[in-house]
DNA sequence: CCCCTGCTGACAATTCCTGTCAGGAGGATT
DNA sequence: AATCCTCCTGACAGGAATTGTCAGCAGGGG
């Protein structure tokens, strides 16, 4: 690892002073040949660095881009700015708005040249929100109760409209057929249950508690219906 | 660097994975054999990475020594873990694949307690990948061509059926409807036009640059039809 | 007991890295 | 113009580092 290390200095030094540098200064300070150095700045540029080399003059680092491990790739900046616009289609505004504050906090990271272009390569989602039915219940009562590991009671219209009252442990939220789903364990029928947000009435905080068990839960019913593989 | 390149890799791997991998698993992908993935494991231990290795089970990620620390409020995360799992129906691996790179980076940054409770806030979706018609043409060139501001030309079925030959200056990614979609300006119709990949075919690097304009033009698209309104 | 795994050592082949030498071209100073 | 300083590139050979193969040990789980 000698190389990285020597090229992690490099760009040390490159921040350090303002001015134009002269390869021989850089060269002695990373100590290693002249034609190195030259071979060293080659391969920085090659990943991403602009270096501003002049004739006469010396070299000065006109933007960093801190090198792949440390930042996100642009493909990567792609599928969060593309992914999150996805949450437009919810209807959950509070969640909406966390996403959005996630990305800008992610992007006020990013070197200058890639958020500004992270901004427009992907584009938010072109459905409007209300072409789904709007939730209408509390859902912060809801994360409330998933994050504190206890109950929730609601009552439930299934999609054959028949209307039960439950009470259930809410395991996760899920997003699955561009809807808002319910991941719980129903402690009525004793099983696992999906179920639509949209169709969730009068949700109320529980009587049961159910640390700690959450997690266990959950990696219980990722194995009874495994999710489609991931690659 | 390709040494270099496939630890940063080899880490990626290690985010990405919940439960213990086996070194096979981690030689197969990151194309090397399985002993010097054992040396590469060494090399990343010994450059502080805490990967626990057990005998008959496979390796796990304990703890990472990359980025910066990124504060998210619990709400973040969640929007973030639910709006990734969204990118799987978008049948491009290399964009899933990179969301789960950056998820996963992202979360190797949060407090232990926070990491472990955000894999299981939010699940995956639910819908299988082969519901959506597969990405045929090359995304790579795509990203390319919208990175590098350069036209493509491409054949296009549209929704009646019409097939018609296009060269178009490719925009951005859009994720509307639940597909995958290209905003692009079309050069024979010289006006903006959402085309669905799963509907690109013959897919080649056009001849025309619009280098600097695309900022401009997405704003310009952006003003002219107003997205659904942010809050 | 077996199998599956993590882990280490040795060695040869190969690849990669590096210093040296020899130039070319552009800017700044005289 | 002349000169100096600099960035930059190519070729080449020695050396260092990386890698695959082969071999063996140790620990967990059935």
């Amino acid at each position: 690892m000698a190389r990285t290390d020597r090229l992690m200095r490099l760009m040390d030094a490159l921040r350090r002073t303002a001015g134009p540098v002269t390869a021989q200064v850089l060269a002695t300070e990373t100590g290693v040949s002249l034609r190195q150095l030259y071979r060293d700045i080659a391969t920085l540029r090659a990943g991403g660095a602009l270096i501003d080399g002049e004739a006469g003059l010396g070299y000065t680092l006109t933007e960093d881009t801190a090198l792949p491990p440390q930042s996100f790739s642009q493909l990567e900046i792609e599928a969060l700015v593309l992914a999150l616009s996805g949450l437009d289609q919810l209807a959950d505004p509070a969640l909406t708005r966390a996403g959005q504050d996630a990305m800008a906090r992610i992007i006020a990271t990013l070197p200058d040249r890639q958020a500004r272009q992270a901004m427009n390569t992907a584009l938010r989602s072109f459905r409007r929100p209300d072409d789904r039915p709007p939730v209408t219940i509390d859902m912060d009562l809801m994360r409330q109760a998933i994050w504190d590991e206890h109950s929730v009671t609601f009552r439930y219209t299934d999609l054959k409209g028949r209307v039960t009252e439950r009470e259930v442990w809410p395991l996760a939220m899920s997003y699955g057929e561009g809807n808002l789903m319910l991941l719980g364990h129903c402690r009525t029928r004793l099983d696992y249950r999906m179920f639509h947000v949209s169709q969730i009435e009068d949700l109320a905080r529980g009587t049961e508690s159910f640390r700690p068990k959450r997690v266990a839960l959950v990696r219980e019913f990722a194995q009874t219906r495994p999710a489609p593989d991931r690659r």
